[in-house]
DNA sequence: TTGTAGGCGTTATCAT
DNA sequence: ATGATAACGCCTACAA
């Protein structure tokens, strides 16, 4: 630390310690000039670790992601300070998808931070919730614990995305509609998987098991799951990408494999990439407004923390964020793949 | 905040509150067993501020840039994180290019973090390096201020690689080349023009005025600037974008308006796109390692911090990263526009 | 308006 | 090994 005090500061201009600090909250006082002045001479700042301490606030929120990399959660944050204001400043914190890193992470943020918003690494973990009973407010984003419902979130309707899409590719005539998902123990994983099933049940189309891939979210799960998809003996005419990052690795892939889209195949991603525009065809995409549930998120943790300081009672909120199709160029009805074409 | 201090926790099991932080410590403790149940059933949790306070350290790194949604900056991070290790935390900060908030950010973190690794936002202000007086370490990265020599820096070879990318479209027979840079009171956008106009100054290539445009790192603004550079009476053969999202723009410009890549017009990026091989054709890019740079300006903070911690003298450290050429297919020999395409 | 002093939650020093 | 206690830097009654 600079080691400069605000004693060095009210000794430097001959006051008490309380002047300097009546100053420092913007009272009038008598010597401010020569306060002013010595505090430029000496490069005294105040110290945020001991206001915290003493105030109990800390004018801070902290955002919890699993992939800092991931546009999508970059969104949540910049989402989350247009609602902000000047009284919190938020700072994003990666906990690269390792849980070990996420619940440290939420250690040492407490007495940090003001409130979290928080997207949790797995459902089926007490951890983040639990935090919440430390007297940190906390709410879930996009992902959620298995006891979320007793907490605040924000979520989007990936039940009704995935079946929009699924339904699209009904409509168009495919029955053979592949579906690369996320790991079922996340809250998309498992919810895309589940609008997906749910669509093609409701059309009576019998679910393949081959054809629903439990991939990882990354470029390379999409990679490797479309390569596999692509060398089933029975490969699917259509197929919808989980997430962003992994419609960029299946893209990758039917590229390389010189599949044709959509005249070969169909594919629909959730989430909207944001190069749509450049790539030929344009991609349909599930689309969601990431800004908007960074900013109902923290709007909702807000709520939650004057709620807690005037000691109101405030039910849990649940917050579901709608989703639409955004039609582009990949899809098309069925022709069939050109039959085993892998060597 | 949670409410529950470590006296709660003495008080409970009945010792002090010295053997209960000894226990935290880690050191041998007679009723370890106790104080462990007393800690989960009141859901103690150090605080953090009052431990800062304390000790001095916090355990924190923050990383402040310029935007947050740019994947360069994630990077940074991501690659700043690789380093850190156990010890210490890393978040990220959003100063959104707004000088205003960059400021307040600084002053907000003082007394809350280890050391800042900074991305300021312009050359000419010295309240970013004028801060480190302040007694807290600072790295600048990828942009500096005027008074940077006497503080760490770690940039890329902004000069080289605006060079290379003019020469390779010299060598190609391009001459009339024009560059879409960023603001020029950032380091970035300065010194890439610097170099774009050095390597024409040395081929003696006159440099016309219209062919180097001050933008602004967006994505809008790279839309804007091809625009006017295609509406240029005497448009350009090649356009060397300034950065990543301003390829992006300029990319959508030439589709838009329907002119071929590399027929028409060629044209490189400086930082690759991470969906460049999805796009048609792939986009001749400078590469620099991002995380590397991440990397390296933590490696610096964390002997900077060290060497304060030990009072050892460390003379600035200045990392240069080095660029090369990626070849793909959006450059070729010139063949002159379809002459006033605009309506 | 100003100063004095107690306390925020922890850790570290000193005895015991 | 443990307890009492004094800091850490700041804010805020309470007094003056």
């Amino acid at each position: 630390m600079s080691g400069v005090t605000i004693t060095d500061v009210a000794q430097r201009v001959g006051v008490s310690v309380a002047t300097v600090s009546r100053y420092l909250s913007g009272f009038n006082v008598r010597q401010r000039d020569e306060i002013e002045n010595a505090i430029h001479e000496l490069n005294y700042r105040p110290s945020a670790a001991a206001r915290n301490l003493k105030s109990g606030r800390t004018g801070t929120i902290a955002i919890v992601v699993p992939d800092i990399s991931n546009p999508f959660f970059a969104a949540i944050a910049t989402g989350a300070e247009t609602v902000a204001g000047e009284e919190h400043m938020v700072m994003l914190v990666n906990s690269g998808a390792i849980r070990e890193r996420e619940e440290k992470i939420l250690g040492e943020l407490f007495g940090r931070v003001d409130g979290v918003i928080l997207s949790p690494l797995q459902e089926d973990d007490e951890g983040p919730s639990f935090f919440s009973k430390y007297g940190l407010p906390i709410v879930f984003v996009d992902r959620i614990t298995a006891d979320a419902e007793k907490f605040d979130s924000v979520l989007v309707d990936n039940v009704k995305g995935a079946r929009l899409a699924t339904e699209h590719l009904i409509q168009l005539g495919h029955q053979k509609i592949a579906m690369i998902t996320g790991p079922l123990h996340t809250t998309p994983g498992r919810l895309r998987a589940e609008g997906y099933t749910s669509a093609l049940r409701k059309q009576k189309i019998a679910l393949q098991e081959s054809y629903l891939i439990e991939s990882d979210f990354t470029r390379e799960g999409g990679y490797a799951s479309m390569v596999k998809l692509l060398e089933d003996p029975n490969p699917p005419t259509a197929v919808i990408t989980g997430n962003n990052f992994m419609s960029i690795g299946a893209l990758e892939a039917l590229k390389e494999k010189r599949v044709r889209i959509p005249d070969d195949i169909s594919i629909i991603g959730f989430d909207d990439l944001d190069f749509s525009t450049l790539i030929e065809p344009g991609l349909t995409a599930v689309f969601r407004h990431f800004e908007a549930q960074g900013a109902e998120a923290m709007r909702i943790l807000l709520a939650r923390i004057s709620a807690l300081a005037t000691n109101t009672e405030l039910s849990p909120q649940h917050s579901v964020v709608d989703v639409h199709l955004i039609e582009r160029g990949s899809c098309a009805p069925p022709t069939g793949l050109p039959a085993q074409s892998k060597s």
